[in-house]
DNA sequence: AATCGTATCT
DNA sequence: GAGATACGAT
């Protein structure tokens, strides 16, 4: 293969190389596996493990690989050196390098960060601890480090500035976008003709529209937009490109949405059908990522056209695009932005409190300033409605709208959840991909908090959110712990994010959150905790793996449709939930454009169909799709505790796939309110199989006695273990198909 | 000079 | 059609 061939077949992968430091085979193992595997999910990246056994082993690796390490991941207990001797010694002979200290010894923690190991993860490792590795990884490979790609890799020896890494990210204090260009263009720059084709992949859209969320529409431009990324390989012309792109999809729907006739919202009928757009395009078909193949709240469950039932495609949302943005908003309370005029223009919006199309409004309608938010017609753009652009952007650019107004029993969100497991809305803060930081370490929050630290060190946006905190062995309590709620850490770190923004201050959601224990580390969990905690949705989503935070719930639900239809149903009874009012035309709500209003119209075409019966049956249960990628992962890894220092001790059903009781009796309730009568509900059945496949969600019976709907009570026991004695995994964990079925969603 | 917004190109 | 690039404006 030429080099050019090279460059075309391997666009923008961004490579980082980590060692991995860990006397016991099997836990290195699996965090070796863990970590190269999981480049399947993001083609934009390459992860490269290098595994020793022991301190020693790495130094010496170190001293011939200096260079291409860009992160150490050690086990704090090994013989003859711990991790922070360890990194004592990296930092002594090669500087500060990157280490990242895990342990089941969590008393370690303190410890470690104290002694300059820029994280801390207990053991065992989660998917959900992947983002925040490569988190780090990223960071420092920017900050300190020579961007490579994998088209450049040959180039990258002579690129690496070692005096880079001796400095924090903080400490480095250079300008992240000139220090790129320096490093990043480099490469770019010699190879002459040829500049990979960035794709704008879930992750990144939903990256972007992070940062339009969090600057505000009306400020974001390109240059701020990129630093709220923080993506190392991307320009700011990327981000401007893209950028227009969405603002023109932003005009366009607001003009299909009838504001030009003065009007509120005329419901938008979508005629989605599966077509390809940059939406899927970002996502090669390996990937799991999400990709509604229908439009707008087509969700699968309600198409007959859907595929068998399999289980969840995402194996873990760390990678899952799945947006965050609006994960508590309901749509009655969402609001276009008003503008004053066409453009999106930094001229302060009118309304006093919106400032962006992601910006809650609480405040009444503002119908007479409709008009004015779409800004139409002044750019002479063309007036008719294009219903298939907006088809096309909906899936595309749409996803933002349908984040911002769904909930994950929104009809919308259904298909955004199908394809991803944790996610509506919510999940997507824990869903988080690698190098957002800010989303995946909340999924990966910890007692310690170390998750909102890496959120705030991601928004440097942020008010008071400066601080690397937490990631950070010089800012460990940092600020924003400060302003933590002791027992809620994952609400104060949407809390940070949203009061003002989100308008989760008036969501009574956060407490959800809250109820994140310590031991709990399951984004699964956070995410869907940071849905209002008195949206049955949640709850019960919660409910429904007790467990398994983050990964069960996948597990158990079928991810390309059930997870979110399922969910989508159960909303309905519960609540009223918020979201599905707001989606109903006869829910007061603006009367302009509203995301809600985009999913209002989806919603109004949500309707169950007659021949869609899907029962979840054993035998579906998958661990790949069609597609081959690898579903989920049959049971939490968190459960898996190679570490001598800490042995299992509770034991728990090794049914993984249970269901609360009550969900079933919640789903039933729920069904009460389908007229039709025809809405598919999932026969998520271990054992036997329900017979009636419609109307009925056979839940199998949940042995789980923390299961408990409010967040707020019981939610803080220890998740019961999963007795792994119950497994050889030593045995399973030498067998490559075992591994290979766990982390592997490419088979070849 | 940097960066933006937009038009246009590939 | 997604993303890159050109280019005038600020």
């Amino acid at each position: 293969m030429t080099f050019a061939q090279s460059l075309n077949n391997q666009s923008s992968v961004l490579r980082i190389n980590i060692m991995v430091v860990d006397d016991d085979p099997v836990s290195r193992e699996i965090m070796s596996r863990m970590l190269e595997r999981s480049k399947y999910r993001d083609p934009s990246m390459e992860i490269t493990v290098i595994a020793v056994r022991d301190a020693r082993e790495a130094l010496s690796t170190l001293k011939i690989q200096r260079n291409n390490i860009d992160l150490i991941v050690t086990d704090y207990y090994m013989p003859g050196m711990n991790g922070l001797q360890l990194k004592q010694q990296i930092t002594r002979q090669f500087g500060n390098f990157p280490v990242i200290v895990m342990s089941s010894d969590t008393n370690k923690e303190q410890e470690s960060l104290a002694c300059g190991s820029v994280c801390f993860l207990p053991k065992p490792i989660k998917p959900t601890d992947l983002p925040k590795i490569y988190q780090v990884a990223f960071t420092y490979k920017r900050k300190g480090k020579s961007i490579s790609r994998t088209e450049h890799n040959h180039m990258d020896t002579n690129v690496s500035i070692p005096q880079q890494i001796q400095l924090l990210p903080e400490q480095a204090n250079v300008s992240r976008t000139k220090k790129n260009k320096k490093f990043s263009s480099r490469s770019d720059s010699r190879s002459p003709s040829k500049k990979s084709k960035l794709s704008w992949s879930d992750y990144l859209h939903d990256l972007f529209l992070q940062a339009i969320h969090h600057i505000g529409l009306d400020k974001a431009v390109p240059k701020k937009i990129l630093e709220f990324m923080d993506v190392s390989y991307l320009t700011r012309e990327n981000v401007a490109s893209h950028l227009q792109k969405y603002r023109n999809f932003l005009r366009k729907v607001a003009e299909s949405s009838g504001m030009l006739h003065g009007r509120g919202m005329e419901p938008y009928h979508s005629n989605y059908t599966t077509s390809s757009s940059w939406y899927d395009t970002g996502l090669n078909n390996k990937s799991s990522y999400s990709k509604p193949r229908h439009g707008l709240g087509q969700s699968r469950l309600l198409s007959n056209t859907c595929e068998p039932v399999r289980f969840n495609q995402m194996p873990y949302n760390h990678m899952n695009r799945l947006s965050t943005y609006e994960p508590h908003r309901t749509g009655s309370n969402l609001t276009m932005p008003i503008k004053s005029n066409l453009s999106f223009s930094t001229q302060p919006l009118q309304n006093e409190g919106s400032r962006s199309f992601l910006e809650p409004t609480v405040t009444a309608n503002k119908t007479g300033q409709t008009s004015q938010v779409l800004g139409l017609g002044q750019h002479g753009m063309s007036a008719t409605n294009d219903n298939n652009f907006i088809n096309n952007m909906m899936r595309s650019y749409g996803r933002i709208s349908i984040y911002a107004s769904s909930t994950s029993n929104q009809p919308g969100m259904n298909s955004h959840g199908s394809s991803t497991p944790n996610q509506p809305g919510m999940s997507s803060y824990g869903s988080v991909s690698p190098n957002q930081l800010g989303m995946s370490s909340h999924g990966s929050l910890t007692p310690s908090q170390r998750g909102m630290s890496s959120y705030e060190s991601l928004t440097s946006n942020q008010p008071g959110m400066s601080s690397h905190g937490s990631l950070t062995p010089t800012q460990p309590g940092m600020i924003s712990r400060g302003s933590l709620t002791p027992t809620q850490q994952g609400i104060s770190s949407y809390g940070i994010l949203s009061p003002s923004q989100l308008g989760l201050s008036t969501q009574p959601g956060m407490s959800n959150q809250g109820s994140l224990g310590p031991t709990q580390r399951g984004m699964g969990m956070s995410n869907y905790g940071s849905l209002t905690s008195y949206q049955p949705a949640l709850s019960t989503h919660g409910s429904l793996f007790p467990n398994q935070p983050g990964i069960s719930s996948h597990i158990s639900l079928p991810p390309t449709q059930q997870g979110m239809s399922s969910f989508g149903s159960l909303t309905t009874n519960h609540s009223g939930m918020s979201s599905y009012e707001i989606l109903t035309p006869a829910q007061p709500g603006p009367s302009h454009i509203s995301y809600g209003l985009l999913l209002d119209n989806e919603n109004t075409a949500y309707k169950p169909q007659p021949h869609a019966s899907t029962t979840i049956q054993p035998d579906n249960l998958s661990l790949y799709d069609d597609l081959g990628n690898i579903n989920e992962i049959p049971f939490d890894l968190s459960n898996f505790d190679f570490d001598h220092d800490k042995q299992q001790e509770e034991a728990v059903s090794a049914n993984k796939f249970e269901i609360p009781a009550n969900l079933e009796t919640e789903l039933n309730q729920t069904s009460s309110l389908e007229e039709d009568g025809d809405w598919t509900f999932l026969n998520i059945n271990q054992g036997h199989f329900n017979e009636k496949t419609s109307n009925t969600f056979a839940a199998p019976e949940m042995n789980d006695p923390t299961f408990n709907k409010n967040p707020n009570h019981a939610q803080e026991q220890d998740v019961p273990d999963f007795d792994w004695s119950l497994l050889d995994f030593v045995n399973l964990a030498n067998e490559n198909d075992f591994m290979d079925s766990m982390f592997t969603n490419d088979m070849n």
